[in-house]
DNA sequence: CAGCGCTTTATTGTTGACAATATATCAGGA
DNA sequence: TCCTGATATATTGTCAACAATAAAGCGCTG
């Protein structure tokens, strides 16, 4: 499932023209993998030495990572990776909620009909992979975001993708592979999705945004 | 009226402890009052010259207006002031409108008493307001945000409320502020605002969320 | 005269040194 | 012993010079 799949849009653009950029991308990633662990300090000199580059451009990375909410930054004391607790992931979620379900009632005025036979494809593949262990691993990691992405793409509202894509989601997935939390819904889940798929392509606005807002609220389940 | 009613949370900090954080509230001001026009050109040397700094704390002010969407910058070729459209308006409005609606929801769940009838307190300031010249000027243009900040706040939700404090309501000014565009429905929100008022008051969620999503969608109107 | 490519210029990206601030350490007194 | 205060250290904030990139200007060729 090559090509299909890989629309998850982080901007882990290979060859950033900028070196803040890329190591912007860099430490995203080791923090999201857990590789930076929760609640490290953050000396600049210690990291630029090791990303090999001068304090002024991983200042900024720094910056656009606290601007995710990656890291949090008090002045002239220092960073930390942010910790996360469940507070925060329920203020997360809850904003998600409200985000995405506005996002499916536009893609279901929206969603050109090509796109919409696209989803319904790809929900068949995420059939297909359930039950395959190794499909079933992808599917409850990554390969299911792509679904929300889709949708949130089809809404067509610039502010509510950017903010999924480069908040929300991102502490989503370093939730997931953190706390190794593997909801073993998937069965379930799929089931939902249809459904949403299904409104979408009814042009039911008003049902669209209900039920991705259950299934998000219902689940804590992407 | 005074203390009752300075609650607006720019983060205008005086005397912030930093330079760069000084500069960008400079800056952003000057954006929002429109003293720097739309799609005007940032050089930062320029500017750095203007505020009488170097270029590096004003390279930080730039990247935080970047992400406040005050500033839309291409690497290597330089930055300029946003330009409002209508679309990109209508998105924000759209944004706003779930997520304000959440808000209000948790604010029916979650307010407390005595903060609930500071609210009505405040209502009754507006209302008195309205008439005087002055204050229906004062009410039309940041007085009348309070109401929203207020209701944001109670949501207890930290991703909502920074949000729309930090990234919508600033664009939502500038925009009232650069089109003139002063909405002389005063009466009409001030009446929607009190049903929203009583629905939290009487712990409806789904009614204030409702009245909340009505509000903000029908009228784009603060 | 229009279009292409080179050179020049302006602007951004990057760097290392310096200044200012906060945290940690330690001595002294209650 | 524990608290208070000053000193020392580490870390962040700021600066000015340097390098790299992209835009502008110019001559050349068809």
């Amino acid at each position: 499932m090559p090509d299909t799949v890989s629309t998850i849009g982080t901007d882990d653009s290979l060859e950033s023209p900028t070196l803040a950029s890329r190591t912007f991308d860099s430490i995203k990633t080791d923090i999201i993998e857990g590789e930076l662990a929760q609640g490290t300090k953050i000396v600049e000199s210690d990291l630029a030495l090791k990303y090999g580059i001068s304090r002024g451009p991983l200042r900024e990375a720094i910056h656009r990572l606290e601007q995710i909410k990656l890291i949090v930054r008090v002045p002239h004391a220092g960073s930390r990776v942010i910790t996360l607790d469940s507070k925060m992931m329920e203020d997360i979620y809850m904003a998600r909620e409200s985000l995405e379900g506005m996002a499916a009632r536009l893609a279901a005025r929206l969603m050109p009909e090509d796109e919409i036979a696209a989803l319904s494809a790809l929900l068949d593949q995420h059939e297909a992979a359930i039950g395959e262990t190794e499909g079933k691993a992808y599917f409850q990691r990554e390969g299911d975001i792509d679904f929300h992405y889709r949708i949130a793409a089809a809404s067509q509202n610039q502010w509510i993708l950017e903010n999924l894509n480069g908040e929300l989601y991102q502490l989503i997935r370093m939730c997931r592979r953190q706390s190794g939390q593997i909801p073993s819904r998937a069965q379930i889940a799929l089931g939902q999705h249809r459904q949403i798929a299904a409104a979408i392509s009814q042009r039911d606005e008003e049902l669209a945004e209900i039920l991705m807002r259950r299934h998000i609220s219902g689940a804590w389940n992407i």
